[in-house]
DNA sequence: GCTAATCTGTACTTCTTAGTCAAGATTACC
DNA sequence: GGTAATCTTGACTAAGAAGTACAGATTAGC
């Protein structure tokens, strides 16, 4: 269970179109610097990004990247997801063929109902985080894990 | 973020062997027989959790693995954490180097703040169930999650 | 239209993880 | 002691993810 490159490095690069404001633009030269990434590897993750739509590109000189949306109507999870897929893709147990709720072998149903807690723990810390809160400064953003923390009983601080 | 093979194969040899009960060993060719894993692989997973002391071998005629510790005593965190190392590994910032709670660069920062409340919240689940837990039955296991979900405000259940 | 800056797409290499194989070491049982 | 069952080890192959390279298409500005 690690963060692929993908993940790590996508969402950077959508931090840091954040930052640039309402309808700023960076080429990849100028992210790829920023986030000390290869411009050849900022341009394939940004590629997934804009089909996603997230962002959207424009070419020819004067050209470059920006959010496609704004930055509160940019969910985490969604991006994640995009980036990385889902932590538990049903890959093992599927001769159940996922749909069932219950498996006929008990061990699956108890591995897979730990992977589905784990899941479900995992995003309702990403479903709530939109990329503005990652655009807030440090101070902010401790006050939202705060507050996640705080709504959902987790100590998110340590 | 996915699940690794050696997590999901390796979790689950646990829990086959659990369920042998207080001394019950298995070999190889019945645990990947059971889990549908080939034996090859099998062998080279338990070897991991060998090492790590979460099972014991026994070699020769009659031989095979058992638990090497009674199932409440092993953490599934651990496990996983054993078999798939940490999910946030500090890779990318480490040219701050990791000690540092503040990184120059606030991309740096709000992003890792993200993946340290995903961390935090996986080990909140993961550190919580051993591996009696999963050796419940469907009900029992429902209840434990449950358990958890009320606990930590998490809506584990859908 | 020309040029330079920029994204696009595909193909390629490299590295890590997944999975296999075979020879060796150990043990219970006769 | 011989034999068969079993784990152990290391090397090997296959597949996927990470990262690179380059030719092509598009556009602003002159």
């Amino acid at each position: 269970m690690k963060l692929s490159a993908n993940e790590e490095y996508g969402l950077r690069c959508l931090v840091r179109l954040g930052y640039e404001g309402e309808g700023g633009s960076l080429t990849i030269p100028e992210i790829s610097h920023a986030e000390g990434v290869s411009p050849a590897l900022a341009a394939k993750i940004l590629r997934v990004l804009r089909k996603a739509g997230f962002v959207k590109a424009a070419r020819g000189k004067e050209g470059g990247y920006a959010l496609a949306r704004p930055p509160e109507a940019i969910v985490i999870g969604e991006v994640m997801e995009v980036l990385g897929g889902r932590l538990f893709e049903s890959s093992f147990c599927d001769t159940h063929s996922g749909q069932a709720a219950i498996c006929t072998r008990s061990v699956d149903c108890s591995v897979r109902s730990l992977w589905r807690a784990v899941q479900v723990a995992v995003d309702q810390v990403l479903s709530k985080a939109t990329l503005r809160d990652l655009l807030q400064n440090e101070e902010e953003m401790n006050s939202w894990v705060r507050a996640i923390s705080d709504r959902s009983g987790l100590r998110l601080l340590q």
